[in-house]
DNA sequence: TACGCGATCGTG
DNA sequence: ACGATCGCGTAT
């Protein structure tokens, strides 16, 4: 089932986080539908020094941190990759998650990532392969994912988690020791 | 207008 | 361990 707003409204980046956790992420491509199990995240709010959005910046990148929760946030990094965000908390407020891997849910979903990556392995584990895996790039940002014609959107399939683990979170220069990276060890 | 650097990845 | 590659943010 498709997740609404009740999901989404309000909800801390932290809890956010842990939440989306083997949640499913789908994307209604031009070259199928494609649906991948989300399994590592990051949290990244306006206290936080990593943040974009660090002390309530906004810019013309940032500004989509302070939407309500729900939104879509792409942003382009190292020259060559997306990264893509699920926005959380109230609006005003510059917080997201941040997506760092899913695994695909279906054979159709992992055949078109392959296609999209042009390999086979690795083709969603982290942050910039699976906005190449997925087709994601920063014509995405703003889309709402609680709008009911969302071509991009969470569904619910009730998959368990059996054991959730919190690390330190990846590739920051600041604020590194905060427990901020959640990931789905085993389902 | 100019410049330093990054929420990454693939190769070696 | 390191280079690719370029938009963003900050400084000039």
């Amino acid at each position: 089932m498709k997740l609404k707003t009740s999901f989404f409204l309000e909800k801390p980046a932290l809890r956010l986080a842990k939440d989306l956790l083997g949640k499913v992420l789908v994307y209604e491509s031009e070259k199928g539908i494609i649906r991948g199990i989300i399994s590592e995240t990051e949290a990244y709010t306006q206290e936080d020094e990593s943040c974009h959005a660090f002390g309530g910046k906004r810019t013309k990148r940032t500004e989509t941190m302070f939407k309500r929760s729900g939104y879509l946030y792409v942003y382009f990094t190292y020259g060559m990759y997306h990264c893509i965000n699920i926005v959380s908390g109230k609006e005003g407020i510059g917080e997201a998650v941040l997506i760092r891997s899913v695994i695909p849910f279906d054979e159709k979903s992992k055949q078109i990532m392959i296609n999209n990556r042009g390999k086979e392995k690795d083709i969603s584990n982290g942050p910039g392969k699976l906005a190449i895996a997925y087709g994601f790039n920063i014509s995405h940002d703003k889309l709402d994912l609680l709008d009911s014609y969302s071509k991009v959107y969470i569904e619910d399939h009730n998959i368990v988690l059996r054991k959730i683990s919190k690390t330190k979170r990846i590739g920051i220069s600041k604020a590194k020791d905060l427990e901020w990276r959640f990931i789905a060890e085993e389902f």
